[in-house]
DNA sequence: TATGAATGAGATTTCATTCAT
DNA sequence: CATGAATGAAATCTCATTCAT
């Protein structure tokens, strides 16, 4: 059978679309946002820099398409992962560890670009819900989702400060902030 | 008396460079680091372009002594304030509110740029200490500073959560995520 | 009898052709010359951009191409309708007011292209001679084409200030300056 | 007398305006708005084309600031010149002449952006008024401003076909279409 | 013939930095 | 010490045009 007229060109817009988002993640993952502009992404992924253009509108666009891919796979790690705690705290770990640089230009957007503040609010819910499903002593109690939003935002921070070195360096060792972490968890369970 | 005239100008010299230090920082909390430039941080202390050159260096340099200043007012609030969990506790929430955009390009440049990091950990390990002497029962035990570090960034992130209007997105009340501080707060005293 | 390979190629050439310059027209008259692009103008006749180019070699041929449908377009609408000046006037004047933005870039491309400036004197000659068909007492006297020439200009002219609201906007009404106008005519006859 | 403080330094930033909206005037005239750039005016006046934006937003904007000495020049002219209607004719025809390009992109950017379109309403509302002082019986009756309108859209019409040979082009002298416009003032006074 | 994709060239715009005074 | 003005360098963005299919 053969494929569909245009199918095939639209693919290869796809491919290309596919790269550029790659390329930019990984300019984001290894430079950071503010130190990568829209000429390195479209080189690194192999075009001119006017290709750019034919996919994305500017360099926030490209940024909120890496997210989206972004949290796919943190997503996709995380299903693959046990559901004991320790494990998933480990697979949330070794994600931000990853993607340490490219997490602290979100929050920086997050805080001044309206787009990213949205994007990212709608995909805080989702991870609590997820959180319920995944432990339902965890799940959200009527409208107070406190206790989930809580252990997240603590896990979040906790991740974020082991793998960017400042527990480290603050004497606070991997293990004790994870013990620290699942002794919470115990505690927030109903 | 006339004061030597090497002092005056110094004196002069260190006035000029504090009304840019101030500018600097209302810039980074209105519009933020990466929205400003040191064009407009010059003209807003009320100086030509040029002139910041004559104090600073570059744009990172003046954010650190912006840091320095932000870090004094936050621990001049927290000497004047009680002892008690939740007046410390709001107090620092007050603060974070006031300077969410400045804290999260903190985080954002600590990323990326050496001299940031740097001080950021200096200024954790400070942190702990003040804390420890503030509530001698969360001090650090031994080379383990992990519970006050845990109990910091907790803090810490929940009072963004809250400054940057997530947590209340995330249907988390501000109240019901302050109970969970001061919850954590009692069960992590020795 | 079937048509022959080539003659039906080139009518499906010449429709597309067609479509393109009306789609331009569209262009012109919708955002202006110097707003659109020879892309958007392949697309809006709904073919690629390369498209144009296997039928008109820039952006300038192809308005020449748009130039000469809008002459025949304001002819037939003249020879449809009656002989009186005024009817004639209104006409002229509903076709201005249609395409006031195509009119206005004529004239700025016609100051610099000598391919339009040469078409444009030709169509002129051309009004003139109509001109004296419909109104024998209004036609060239010899070699001094003056009075239809002064005539067209002024009726041009006005049309135009009353499309596009400068007249309204300087306190002459449509109502006035039409009266003026006839009474010109009235005034110009042998 | 000492200059005033900085009065000096604004001199030499007027100056550089003054001499970028030179430029772009020179290049409005021999190339025309569409075919030049604020990096050409920019460098025709002397400057890098980044100094451009110290003086000027954009494009538009100069464009505006030429188009005020382009009238105020040309006020100067008809105020220097005899009141009688041949002499001001002749005056009006010897501008248009070498503002020939300038005009035609006047008026085509008149139909596309309104702040051109909000100065130029002005400027004939302004010139109205000139010529009722010029010429008392040709004033504006009450509201109705129509006939001064209508003899200056016709004066405005014939010098440009003057100006851009069309005229010639279509057989009609100059000193011919003059006479046509002198006999309409004639019939328009009262 | 038609095209989807890509791009070289260049216009627009920003900004850290310098220079002459 | 302070500065007004200017700018080199680079980032952003547009568009006429081409190429492989």
């Amino acid at each position: 059978m053969p494929p569909l007229k245009g199918s095939k060109q639209t693919a290869k817009s796809q491919a290309t679309r596919q790269k550029l988002v790659d390329a930019a993640a990984e300019e984001f993952r290894d430079i950071g946002y503010f130190n990568t502009d829209t000429n390195k992404i479209a080189v690194r992924a192999g075009y001119a820099p006017a290709t750019f253009y034919k996919h994305f509108g500017n360099k926030l666009e490209i940024f909120l398409a890496a997210y989206e891919v972004w949290v796919a796979d943190e997503w996709r790690a995380l299903d693959a992962s046990d559901d004991d705690p320790e494990t998933l705290i480990r697979t949330v770990l070794a994600h931000h560890k990853k993607h340490l640089l490219f997490r602290t230009d979100l929050r920086a957007l997050a805080a001044t670009e309206p787009d990213v503040k949205r994007y990212q609010n709608k995909l805080r819910r989702e991870q609590v819900k997820r959180l319920g499903e995944l432990a339902p002593d965890l799940a959200p109690e009527g409208d107070d989702w406190s206790t989930p939003v809580f252990l997240l935002l603590t896990l979040e921070r906790v991740s974020d400060a082991i793998a960017d070195g400042s527990a480290k360096a603050s004497h606070a060792s991997e293990a004790a902030l994870i013990a620290h972490v699942i002794k919470l968890i115990d505690g927030l369970r109903h």
